[in-house]
DNA sequence: CGGACGCTAACTGTTGACAATCGTCCTGTC
DNA sequence: GACAGGACGATTGTCAACAGTTAGCGTCCG
């Protein structure tokens, strides 16, 4: 095993950019030029097309034919938008991850979990943004969907993005990781109680998408 | 208005493509080559390459790194898979329809059904079912959420490809229209009762996949 | 002084060609 | 007779070049 992964050029572009865009190097509104990516890593102009394309499906990114790709600026409205479809994927996940899970991923889940408390404490609000995502990760995983977790990574990214952009400002300095929510799911999950853990998956993110609507005063 | 739609030459392959996949005239399993599409279309290899990205993206096609892109042929496993999200995203869709859907949009609804009713006592089963879809389709826009709209497309693409290869023998033959369940969705969306009308969508889901479920003897 | 036209530069969309890789067939050996 | 190894063919991945279009800017006319 380990095989080697035989990256095509244009997933190791699409990663590099992936990976620039949400750390923010690439900011909104930054034109991504073909030429320019071509020269930068070395390659030609025909993977750097392929990884836009890629981007540009996954939500990081918008084409405007003839005109160029952009990184966009996401609104309010995308803000909804993703959290609605967050919600209903990840409300379904959490039944199924009932039914699917093993003992291991509820290990793993609970990992998570501490390692969001861990990283709060040690007043590391990136690391403990990171675990808190690998945490609804973990339950898309453990649903045993492929589709629902590509969707959730394509989602979530997005989500990161939205962080970024649209609330870089007001919101994220007050943001705490919901732990103790997240435990709730976490014990209904273990429990194998799928209408609570449901209900307890709605009710975090009615709370964050009230909080999130309410801080703004666009 | 009327705008000249500049269609890119790989949207425009990519949508040929699409047709003859959903239309069974490229079966499960067909390989697209690259160079052989080039010459039917008239074009060179990049547009091609670029659909068929597309076509992957859209899970209608799968791309083997150096090996070739095939129509994939999709298992139970994938119904189950699609559905589970389907499920997900209608529930929540017919939720937002009830608050977000104007009048125009409840009369157009009600117009798919009456198609769907039409078309099935024409005995015409392959309109009643694009009707069928379109229904689904009239309550994701109604959702006012793009990606959820966008979600629900790719979805009943690969719905569509389902029915096709794995269900072509034996329950499609069965299959009838359920304008009634419809018809009590349409009803609750227009009575404004989300909790009904969400009910009514996964009850909807739950007697589809159960009957789907059952048909098949792998 | 303001607006419209035309020019220029840059970038994208598309093309054709080259090289690397994978499948297949054939051959030879056990 | 079956399996391993090597060569060939086909096809993809990548590259460099050409043509068309778009945005920006300057100039000319009203």
């Amino acid at each position: 095993m380990a095989a080697i992964e035989h990256k095509q050029l244009w997933q190791a572009v699409a990663d590099q950019l992936r990976d620039e865009i949400l750390d923010g190097r690439l900011s909104a509104g930054s034109r991504l030029v073909e030429t320019e990516l071509a020269e930068r890593f070395g390659v030609s102009r025909g993977p750097v097309r392929d990884a836009l394309a890629e981007l540009a499906r996954a939500g990081l990114a918008v084409d405007l034919p003839r005109r160029g790709t952009f990184v966009p600026s996401l609104t309010e409205k995308d803000l909804a938008e993703v959290y609605v479809i967050r919600r209903a994927i990840e409300e379904a996940a959490v039944r199924l991850a009932i039914e699917q899970g093993t003992d291991q991923d509820i290990t793993a889940m609970y990992a998570t979990l501490e390692q969001t408390e861990r990283a709060y404490r040690a007043d590391d609000l990136a690391a403990a943004w990171e675990a808190d995502m690998a945490f609804h990760r973990c339950i898309c995983r453990m649903s045993g969907n492929g589709r629902l977790l590509m969707l959730f990574d394509e989602l979530s990214s997005q989500t990161v993005l939205l962080m970024r952009t649209a609330l870089a400002t007001h919101a994220s300095l007050g943001w705490t990781p919901p732990v103790e929510v997240h435990r709730q799911i976490a014990d209904a999950i273990r429990a194998r109680e799928p209408r609570a853990a449901s209900a307890a998956v709605g009710a975090h993110f009615q709370y964050t998408q009230d909080r999130l609507r309410a801080s703004p005063e666009n």
